[in-house]
DNA sequence: TATTATATACAAACAAGAATGTATGTAAAC
DNA sequence: GTTTACATACATTCTTGTTTGTATATAATA
């Protein structure tokens, strides 16, 4: 046997990515051995070791498949600017996006799962918490930009700046993935996910003034 | 020399704890072994196991110590209620209160890195992210609890019922422990922590009328 | 109170299994 | 013929759990 085409080859290095994720996902980072991998593969450890330098190695291409794109997809929807849709609605459908696409892709949802609560960020793994938080700050960016631009056309409520509006905003998503991720059963956050951001954005929006007395 | 007196043990228990976290700290969880935590404790793995049943029996006394009377203390502050302090500085308390405890208390700041990026919640310590999330709802009632008192007292935005308010600042919330911990240099996050909890809870007060055209 | 028995609080040694990385072998693609 | 894409075998190191040893605090007893 052995020796496949450049395209087997490229086809069991996925199956070996994927296998980590599947490993990943029940036994944690630390616990999974480049054996249950490469079992999980059907293929031995030296294909393993053929393709990825180690464990780490597997680590980073996982992220790079779906961690980074989901971030870019983000920045990209909030960055468009466009006459057609009014900013807090972008900003709204933007967090919605992304939730949809955990909602709806089970491999994405699966990394988010490890990089969040399956991984120790120490030694090798420290370098990727800072890497996020650094995505994290440019999407925060964006977001108050978008928030200035509802501002010029008098959208938002005057309690707070843009910047302050976005800073929480950015706080409640991260929250919010963090409790969807955790969330496994979807009692509690995965099944309100939208109205919450819908209710968060909402807050944001200014109220068409009520008369104080009437009613 | 050894057989120590009833209080030495319990000294020494408590060094072991103490070794631990610090080994958690640096090593992570997964690779931190008994040996390590051991040798920072300066006896041998010997006392441990005389101690602990195992790594996970030391993990969960860790977290006795320290996260669960921070929950408890949050729990506690937003049950109180008083008529000299209104509402919605209650919660504003409550959470600065939090941060407050994880600024000055090094043992529970560390104890909070650990359990939350230095930690893989897979086989016994699953149940720990689900004890977790149910401290949160706790938490969550009280909240929503503190809203309605304030919207009794009508100093509340009628945007969003108390509920919804209560939802998005536990995620609020969340999010900003998870940066606050993060942010280890403290440039991002941690130097503004309050000062986002402020804006956060004033964005839910009722805001005095502004005369829509007078500057 | 003195003596003895027993349980305590560890240290040290041991045994066994994992896990890793590397080295070697090999058949087929190029 | 050479390189690729693995499988197999090997050596080494790490960890863990257990077992054994032991000095002494403490309780029991006389």
């Amino acid at each position: 046997m052995v020796r496949k085409t450049k395209e087997d080859a490229e086809l069991t290095r996925q199956r070996i990515i994927d296998a980590a994720r599947a490993v990943f996902l029940t036994r944690g980072v630390s616990r999974s051995t480049l054996e249950h991998i490469a079992l999980e593969a059907e293929v031995t450890r030296g294909a393993v070791y053929w393709h990825f330098k180690n464990k780490t190695d597997i680590f980073y291409a996982l992220r790079d498949r779906a961690f980074l794109p989901l971030i870019d997809r983000m920045y990209d929807t909030l960055a468009i600017q466009s006459d057609d849709i009014d900013p807090l609605t972008q900003i709204e459908n933007s967090l919605c996006d992304t939730i949809n696409e955990l909602n709806e892709n089970t491999e994405m949802r699966q990394i988010y799962e490890i990089m969040m609560i399956k991984c120790e960020y120490v030694d090798e793994f420290a370098t990727v918490l800072q890497q996020i938080l650094s995505n994290c700050s440019n999407i925060t960016e964006k977001i108050q930009l978008a928030y200035e631009r509802a501002n010029e056309q008098g959208m938002l409520t005057p309690t707070l700046t843009p910047h302050a509006l976005a800073l929480d905003t950015h706080l409640f998503f991260s929250g919010l993935l963090h409790m969807w991720v955790k969330d496994a059963d979807g009692s509690r956050f995965r099944h309100q996910a939208k109205t919450l951001i819908q209710s968060h954005i909402n807050l944001r929006r200014l109220q068409a003034k009520i008369p104080s007395s009437k009613y």
